[in-house]
DNA sequence: CTGGGGATGGGGCCC
DNA sequence: GGGGCCCCATCCCCA
């Protein structure tokens, strides 16, 4: 570097400030700690920076579960605001039991300049720090830049700092033990969806002492003893789902679901790095009914789900993803009194409650009482600015607008085209949404991971996916899904009808899909 | 090791 | 808003 190089003074100041600002609104945060019923949202990168156990966890994991024995919601929470601002909230407000909590919590994370800070602080107070607080030291002492002390619980400068030596890779191994996959996007989608669950049950079933079962259900939100649940902003996943408004606030830090992590002093785990791969069994032929095993999976798992990885191999546990989850299933329920699983009328589970109920239309009804309120209500508002937010850019193209105004497609006439590509439509609501696909703004963003849609209905489902909503069970396997629709091509493997054959070869396929997948084999040239 | 088949998940889009 | 269908991507098993 050169010295004489021309620089801002407060540059990383500002930055920070203003990565801290988009961290409390929610914006293009991409990953989500969650501790214990506590979620918080951040920026892999910033994370990366500050922590070495972070840096080797994000690349890989869009969803982090943290040891609640190392940190608690609220000392995470101080943790955080320390690693955007560089500095720890108020001092009077931290007493030498939350310094040591921070600076365990510190260690677990390897937030080298938190740790050393919070050793300075107990030296200063007088106060040894725990044995079990240690950090590399090598690392760990960053002595203050100039030698002085920053206020009692602040760094002076840079409050980030780049780690170079991150032997750490624990992370890798979750990598290695996937296939590279081609699509960034399209890995973290299926991380984010699986990871919510998955963390529940996984919890559930690591942790030995029962604590952090979750519900049942893979997201626990609520099973906290009142008096545990933190001050923190706690958000169920149900009110992720409802609130999914685009620069909802809610992706604030704190909400509150599930899971509770292991009780493991081992690196976070992160979905994918406690499941190992369930063995998968050949199910073809033999049904196996979704009991779960007792005894395989503790009570407090069975539920509806059909604990594909125990075993069930109801049709060999799923998809990929169910499958990759080894054990994955996201519906881990507490079995609720009148609620058995595949018995009964209640095949319809709200997976943050548990409740079950015996038609998706009473367990949609039951999801928004969850939820509802300002998400949609946002939500509204939102596609009506999307015009606006079009609009900024070029009033002309915005097909919501000229719709609405009667502009070139008159919504009246008969033939309603496509102002993008003439496709014509039947009517002007056809029309409409038609022409949301042109739309470069996609007003409906995922609350969890960000994604955004064009259409509600979609961004709806597919949150589902993150909720690990499915309402449609099979009642021979037990084998739920999101989509009625894929229930109903599930049946077709249980009933072996092959309705799609190749004109070519004559094969049957139970899937059009496959069949389509098929038919390229015939036509590719090869 | 590879390709085909079976099965599932997610997103887009239309009705 | 939900249902249905199509397409793409993946995974796993097996020959």
């Amino acid at each position: 570097m050169k010295s004489d190089s021309i620089g801002l003074q407060n540059h990383s100041k500002q930055l920070l400030l203003q990565l801290n600002q988009q961290r409390a609104k929610g914006y293009l945060c991409d990953v989500i700690i969650v501790v214990e019923n506590a979620l918080f949202r951040a920026h892999k990168n910033v994370l990366a920076a500050s922590s070495v156990y972070f840096k080797s966890l994000v690349p890989h994991d869009n969803l982090i579960n943290l040891d609640t024995e190392m940190v608690s919601p609220s000392i995470f929470r101080q943790v955080l605001d320390f690693i955007y601002t560089g500095c720890l909230s108020s001092s009077d407000s931290v007493s030498d039991h939350s310094i040591s909590s921070l600076l365990i919590a510190a260690s677990y994370l390897q937030l080298t300049e938190l740790a050393a800070l919070c050793r300075r602080k107990l030296k200063h107070n007088g106060q040894t720090p725990s044995s079990s607080n240690k950090m590399t030291p090598s690392s760990s002492t960053s002595p203050t830049p100039n030698g002085h002390t920053p206020g009692p619980l602040c760094l002076s400068s840079t409050p980030l700092h780049n780690h170079q030596h991150h032997n750490n890779h624990s992370g890798s191994k979750k990598g290695s033990q996937r296939n590279q996959r081609p699509s960034q996007e399209g890995r973290l989608r299926e991380d984010l969806s699986e990871k919510v669950f998955i963390s529940g049950s996984r919890c559930a079933s690591l942790s030995p002492s029962g604590e952090g079962r979750s519900n049942g259900l893979g997201l626990d939100l609520s099973k906290r003893s009142p008096s545990e649940s933190t001050a923190t902003e706690e958000v169920s996943p149900s009110s992720l789902l409802q609130s999914s408004s685009p620069h909802s606030s809610s992706l604030s830090p704190t909400p509150t679901p599930p899971t509770t992590s292991s009780a493991k002093p081992e690196p976070p785990k992160t979905s994918t790095d406690i499941q190992p791969r369930a063995p998968r069994k050949r199910p073809r032929g033999d049904k196996v009914t979704p009991e779960l095993e007792d005894g395989e999976v503790d009570g407090e798992e069975n539920g509806l789900d059909q604990s594909e990885g125990s075993g069930h191999s109801g049709r060999g546990g799923g998809g990929r993803k169910g499958r990759r989850n080894g054990n994955t299933n996201y519906i881990y329920r507490q079995p609720q009194p009148g609620f058995e699983p595949g018995v009964g009328d209640n095949l319809y589970v709200c997976i943050p409650c548990g409740k079950g109920f015996p038609s998706s239309e009473q367990l949609n009804a039951h999801v928004d009482t969850h939820t509802h309120d300002q998400l949609y209500l946002k939500d509204e508002e939102e596609e009506e600015e999307c015009g606006g937010y079009l609009k900024d850019k070029d009033p002309d193209t915005c097909p919501d607008d000229s719709a609405s105004k009667g502009m070139k497609p008159d919504p009246e006439e008969p033939g309603h085209l496509c102002t993008v590509c003439s496709k014509s439509c039947k009517d002007a609501t056809s029309l409409r949404q038609h022409e949301k696909s042109h739309w470069l703004n996609r007003p409906f963003p995922c609350n969890i991971c960000g994604k955004l849609f064009t259409q509600r209905g979609t961004m709806t489902r597919h949150m589902r996916s993150h909720l690990g909503l499915k309402p449609f069970a099979c009642e021979e396997c037990g084998m739920r899904f999101t989509r009625q629709y894929r229930l109903a091509e599930h049946m077709r493997v249980h009933s072996g009808e092959k309705p799609y054959e190749c004109q070519l070869c004559g094969g049957k396929f139970t899937q059009q899909r496959n069949l389509l997948s098929h038919m390229r084999m015939h036509t590719s040239p090869s």
